[in-house]
DNA sequence: AGAAACATGTAAAATGTTACATGATTGT
DNA sequence: ACAATCATGTAACATTTTACATGTTTCT
């Protein structure tokens, strides 16, 4: 699946849970899929006008809305096969030319892995307990279990460069 | 930075390890590389193009070389920051909206990203095998790095689908 | 000889980010 | 009044993939 189908994913997604300005949907979609989601303003307001072209979203009261015809549409992409992004991880890249690079500058990127990834811990955590909180909303279950997902990644990232770094210079950490 | 400097950063560093053809390298990228980073030839050959052009590597008896001014760009090149990719995880979003996806749908793609961690760390097993017989290779400690990278996370996203599965349908997994 | 793999490259299409332009509304 | 935020959009640029074209070498 091409780029395109994905983007309208997410915008119809956003867009069924509740109608929004072009402006709010990209705040929504930094602020509750940022985590495994991002999009542009360059990708949104083109996919808005198309999918309005389309007859899939439309503009009322100034809010882009999502039509029966948009919700159907929202269905079947959300059974398109997931697309595998090619990984490109900038840090395992310098890593793997450690030799090159220089230890204490590969020192240095791990505890920066260690520290980023507990951060994005403590954030998860505060978007966890907002979720929780929330009354009986019919997609908290699955929040819940994309927010695990970040968690279980975080957790791994951290404890992996922790690991590292007290293998690379025992006692040093 | 943007991409240039980063696929600069990986034919470098390639080459740096061994003179390769162009074809070798691509080979290369994806079986050493292929875990963390990838490039498609519509990149590499333009790109040892560039790199020729500005002397940082040269092409001997058909395979292409790193001269002593690529070793120093490599160098500079894995000095600089690390670039965030912005998250886009195809699955996480489906699930997000699994209310509308269906629950039956939802627990096969938690079924399929189960197996698929679980392929990606036999994957990793083979190749940590492989060099962790190699004699002492300068680089060895860090290939090492990134192969635990790589099976943390793994580990991690099979834990998590597992857990998923056990918490969204008891007793079904 | 024929098939498969090696090797190099380009063109087109799709994708995506960034910066800019413009104006309305809201808070201090 | 002024600053900040809301709101919509576009143009330029950069990136990336995919498909195609072309020829060589190696293996069976």
């Amino acid at each position: 699946m091409s780029r395109r189908p994905q983007t309208d994913l997410a915008v119809l997604g956003a867009l069924s849970v509740e109608p929004m300005t072009g402006y709010a949907l990209r705040a929504a979609i930094v602020s509750t899929l940022g985590h495994f989601w991002s999009e542009s303003f360059g990708q949104i307001y083109p996919a808005l006008a198309r999918l309005e072209a389309d007859g899939l979203v439309a503009k009322d009261d100034g809010r882009f809305t999502i039509t029966a015809a948009g919700r159907t549409r929202l269905r079947d992409l959300l059974r398109t096969p997931v697309e595998r992004t090619p990984p490109r991880n900038g840090l395992l890249l310098r890593l793997f030319f450690g030799s090159t690079l220089g230890e204490e500058a590969c020192l240095d990127l791990l505890r920066d892995a260690a520290d980023e990834a507990q951060a994005t811990l403590a954030t998860l955590a505060s978007i966890r307990t907002e979720v929780e909180a929330e009354p009986d909303h019919p997609d908290k279950r699955w929040f819940l279990v994309t927010i695990a997902a970040g968690e279980a990644t975080a957790r791994a990232q951290a404890r992996w460069a922790r690991e590292s770094l007290e293998s690379l210079s025992p006692g040093m950490a």
